[in-house]
DNA sequence: ACCAAGGGAGAACGATCGTTCTCCCTTGCG
DNA sequence: CGCAAGGGAGAACGATCGTTCTCCCTTGGT
């Protein structure tokens, strides 16, 4: 096994422990023991428990990003469907078997107090996904572009939030309507 | 020194240091340095941490719904209006000095997956807000009180993480315009 | 066959933390 | 004044965890 396997299967045991169960929860050992790489070789890969939580939130960033991305341009044909494939993606992912709201969200709450760099990376991330709603938005040509945004956004990270705690995976439904009134009331003429 | 007050200046010290430095960062020492109670009448009032975190979180629960209450019935006059304070009542609070987001979105993100009962109190906290809303709501008069209630619900709980996460204070005014749009396109006839 | 290099398994180390225990002092009552 | 009860300060204990170290085995080159 070379160095570039070991570290896609420490990062893969990271992820699962880390978003099932919290990072502090888990120790490196059980990272150890899910990815089948000693102690010695995980430690080469990364040389602490902090990087690795690092790399698994930016890999995780760059593919949960990257998959709303492409079932938005995967199913969408108009403008307002893009916005509103959104959150039929969201929903997508609360019925997912083990979805436990946002990794993001989880580690600021977790670490975000004691690490700045987690924080960051969290905060880095919804950056990222705002702007990400910001081109969609943009792409409906309406002259308050950085308003709906923000309601847009509110919305997504809304329902991510009563989704993972409360278990509603309905609320990505209620969250889609609301988002289609916001729509409504911007593009007054169609 | 009391019981009484004992509990109240354990309960204070674990609030300020749990709020903001998460739960798992501030040990048992802390909490009696900043309490002034010795570890021997902390552990009389509260047998475990978990119990005083418990404790934290159903004190917490009540004060933050009933401040939220106070300025909705202190400020609003009219049924919409009181849907809207609850926005400003936001504002206000991620203006605060210390503010660091949702501590029952924080507490569920550190240790939601390691105990059922906080995870619990967190999803009875949100039950109970989303119970609130569903009664300015319901003083609307709209057919469908339960879609509009998790839209605002939706709105509420996004700005609180924006906030928390990006310090972005005024994602609580964006929510807001959102909310009218919403309280708009469900009474269409005023 | 021999040796050096490196990797695996897991023990060891040091720090932290929740919880308990020890020791001493105060205090209120006879 | 004597003493029992309780409380304060903090040491002690046991567990956990991140990180390093030790020991042994494999392996590839000569």
């Amino acid at each position: 096994m070379n160095h570039e396997e070991a570290t896609r299967r420490i990062l893969d045991a990271a992820e699962a422990e880390f978003y099932a169960r919290g990072i502090q929860a888990v120790g490196m050992a059980a990272i150890r023991q899910r990815s089948g790489v000693s102690l010695k070789r995980l430690y080469q890969c990364f040389p602490a428990k902090e990087d690795l939580v690092l790399a698994y939130l930016s890999r995780r960033d760059r593919r949960w990003l990257d998959s709303l991305a492409c079932h938005v341009t995967a199913t969408a044909t108009t403008s307002e469907e893009a916005v509103l494939a959104v959150f039929d993606w969201l929903h997508d992912w609360f019925t997912e078997d083990g979805f436990r709201g946002c990794a993001f969200i989880n580690s600021f709450g977790e670490l975000g107090s004691t690490s700045p760099e987690i924080a960051e990376a969290g905060i880095r991330h919804k950056d990222r996904l705002r702007e990400y709603l910001r081109e969609l938005v943009t792409r409906l040509g309406t002259t308050d572009a950085d308003a709906l945004t923000d309601q847009l956004f509110s919305l997504v990270e809304g329902a991510i939030v009563i989704a993972g705690m409360s278990g509603r995976q309905d609320i990505a439904l209620s969250s889609r309507a609301a988002a289609a009134t916001l729509l409504d009331a911007h593009l007054p003429v169609r």
